[in-house]
DNA sequence: TTGTATGCGTTATCAT
DNA sequence: ATGATAACGCATACAA
C-alpha cells in the first residue's frame, strides 16, 4: 500500500491565492510592523482556512535562527536532572522554543562530542550541567566565542565567564550542619559525594564551618565519600562510621538516599534515630518524607532551577543582537525541611 | 565589546580547495557508493583539515529529512519516564537521531498541540505515551497519515494501528495477584490508578481473573481508585480499606507509592506486614527496596522499554520508503521481584 | 566516477 | 505598505 505524500502547502500558495507577494505573506507571519491592518486579517484568514503553517526548517535555514534548545545533562532518570529538565520544558515550551536533550553519561568525551554538534546544529543556545568528569573547559568556552548563549546548571565553575543558575551549596550545608548543633549533637560525620567535584567540596566547606564557628571539633576521619551518592554506598560508609573510634551523634549527608542508609545503618546498630543520632540528607527525594522517621533534608527546587536556567536563556537569546546584557549568576534558595530524623523534641 | 560571528565553511569552500564539485563533496559526506577511494580519502582529510561539518539544517531543508525524533510523555519528572527517556536517548544517539521532548501534562489539549507541531516541523519520528485525557486519537491518526512514523508507549489503544511498546498488564497484574493467593491470601483488594485508562483496566482484569482462577470472592468494594497514584490518594484509599466490613489480608496496588502508603496505614493500624497483609506493588520505584520491610512489586523495565520504542521507530524511519514494514507491536517482560512485604516465612 | 544546474521555502534587501 | 528578487547550503536529476 502506497501512502500518500501530501504536498506541502507554502507561502506561495497564499500568496498566489491572494494576489500578493510571498514578502508580504513573509511580514505578516513574522508580525511586521508595516503591514496593514486589512491585509494582515486577509493573509491570517487564508492561512486558517488552507491550515498553512510554516516549515520551521526552511525558516530556519534562512534566518540562521532556530527555537531549539539543547539540553546536556549526566542522566535524565535522576530525581534532579528529570526535575530540572521538567522546568527548563515548561518554560521554554510558553516561549516557543523546544529543547533537544542529552545524556554525558557524565563522560568529557561524550559531552564534548554533543557540544560540538550542537554548536554546528544551530542551536539557539545550550542549557548544560557538567559531567563529573569534565575539568577542562574549552569546549564550552569555544561556544561562548561562538556566541551561542550558555547557561550552567548545578555544577558550576570559576573558570567559565557563562551564565549559572546554582544553588549555595556552602549555605545549604552550612545550615543542615547548623541545625544539627542546635540540636545538641557535638560529633558530627558528614556523607559527601565525589570530593573531585565543586559542589560537594562546598558542602564539605559548608559543614566544617559551622562546626568551626561553633567551637567543635573537626573529625577528618568522619568525613566519608560516596561518590555516586547510591544507597548502597551511603550503606559502606555509615557502616564504616560505625567502625570508628569516635562514633557520631550527628550525620550530615549529601543526598537522601544516604541519609536513608545511614539511619538505617545506625539503627540496626541499636541508635536510636534522632535522639542518639539525628540525621539530615540533602535534595528532599520523594522517600524523604515516606520513611519513618521521616528525613530532614534540604528543598534545593530542582523545578524551578530548570524554569530560571531557560528564562535566563531565553533573555540572552532573545537580546543576543543588541549584547544588552553578558552573563549572570542566579543562586537558587534553598530551604531546610526539618522533619523527624533530626528533630528533638527536648 | 563586538563578538565575532565567524562565517560557516560550506562545501562550497571544500570544493574551491580541491578543485571539485560540490556535488562530489556531497557524495563524499553522504557516503555515495560511486566515489573513488582515492578523491573520498583527498576530501576527508580537507574536511578534517578545515573542521568543516555539514548544515544540518540546509541539509534537512533540501533533502526533507531530519534526525529528530520528537518525544512527547505526560511528565519528565516521574520515575518511570524518565527512565523510559533515557533509554530512547541512549539508543537514538548512537543511532545519529536526537530526541526532541515535550511535556503534555496528561491534557488532551495540549498534546494535540505538540503533535500537530510536530507534523509540521519534519520530526522524523514521534514516540508518546498518550495523556490521560486523551481518548480521541484523530490527531494521532493524521501522524500515521502523514507516513511519519509513529510509537505508542505504555498506555495504548486499539484505536489506533501504530506501533506500540507494552508491558502486559493483565499478566504482570494476575501474577502478583496469584502470588498473594500462593501466600495464603483469601480476602483481596486492589489499589488502582486512573480506572478510565486501559492499562489500570487491565491490571484490575488482571487482579480479578487470578481471584477467578482460585474460585476466590472478588470484593468490588476491596477495589479502590487513586486517580492519581500518590503517596497520599494511596494512604486515603487504604483508610478507606480499613474502614470497610470485611478487612483484607491481601493488597494489590498500582504503584510503589500507593502500596508504601497501604502498608504503613495497615501497620498503623497494628496490622503485621506480611503474616496479617500481604501488600505487592507495581514498578519498582528505588523507595521499594529501601523501606523495611523491602516492598514486593513488578519491574517494569522501563528504560528497555525506551530503548525497544527508539529501536523500533528508528527501523520505520530508515525503512520508510520501501514500506516493508507496517507497525508492531513489542511486549516487555515484567518481573514479579518478591521481597518482605509479601513474602510469608511459611 | 564526476560535473552542471536546479530548487527546496523562507527571509531580507532593495526598490517602488 | 507592498513587490521583485536574490540568497541561504545542500542534495539530486541529469549529463558527460
Amino acid at each position: 500500500m502506497k501512502k500518500s505524500e501530501a504536498s506541502r502547502i507554502t507561502i506561495k500558495d497564499i500568496a498566489r491565492e491572494l494576489n500578493l507577494s510571498t514578502a508580504t505573506i513573509s511580514r505578516v507571519l513574522s508580525n511586521h510592523p508595516a503591514i496593514s491592518e486589512s491585509t494582515k486579517k486577509l493573509v491570517n484568514d487564508k492561512v486558517k482556512e488552507m491550515g498553512f503553517a510554516l516549515d520551521p526548517i526552511a525558516s530556519s535555514f534562512r534566518s540562521k535562527k532556530t527555537k531549539s534548545i539543547g539540553v546536556i545533562c549526566p542522566r535524565i532518570d535522576i530525581d534532579f536532572h528529570s526535575k530540572v529538565i521538567s522546568g527548563i520544558e515548561d518554560f521554554a515550551y510558553k516561549q516557543g522554543y523546544q529543547i533537544t536533550i542529552f545524556q554525558s553519561q557524565d563522560s568529557y568525551k561524550k559531552e564534548k562530542e554533543i557540544v560540538q554538534m550542537l554548536e554546528t546544529s544551530l542551536a539557539a543556545g545550550i542549557i548544560i550541567c557538567p559531567a563529573l568528569e569534565t575539568h577542562r573547559f574549552e569546549h564550552l568556552k569555544k561556544i561562548v566565542k561562538s556566541n551561542i548563549p550558555l547557561v550552567l546548571y548545578d555544577r558550576s565553575t570559576d573558570s567559565l565567564k557563562a551564565s549559572k543558575v546554582i544553588i549555595n551549596d556552602f549555605e545549604a550545608s552550612f545550615n543542615a550542619t547548623e541545625h544539627l548543633i542546635q540540636q545538641g549533637c557535638k560529633t558530627l560525620a558528614h556523607i559527601s559525594g565525589n570530593k573531585n567535584v565543586d559542589i560537594f567540596n562546598s558542602r564539605i566547606a559548608g559543614f566544617k564551618e559551622a562546626l568551626a564557628q561553633h567551637q567543635l571539633p573537626i573529625h577528618e576521619e568522619l568525613i566519608k565519600e560516596a561518590k555516586n551518592l547510591t544507597y548502597e554506598e551511603g550503606k559502606v560508609q555509615a557502616e564504616a562510621l560505625l567502625k570508628e573510634h569516635i562514633i557520631p551523634d550527628g550525620i550530615v549527608c549529601a543526598n537522601d538516599y544516604t541519609a536513608v542508609a545511614a539511619l538505617k545503618a545506625f539503627r540496626n546498630k541499636g541508635y536510636t534515630i534522632p535522639d542518639q543520632v539525628a540525621i539530615v540528607g540533602f535534595s528532599n527525594y520523594p522517600i524523604s518524607s515516606i520513611l519513618e522517621p521521616q528525613i530532614s533534608t534540604i528543598e534545593d527546587s530542582a523545578y524551578e532551577m530548570g524554569r530560571v536556567a531557560a528564562k535566563i536563556l531565553i533573555q540572552q537569546i532573545e537580546d543576543k543582537d543588541m549584547q544588552a546584557l553578558d552573563y549572570q549568576e542566579v543562586v537558587i534558595k534553598t530551604e531546610l525541611i526539618i522533619r523527624g530524623s533530626s528533630f528533638r523534641n527536648k
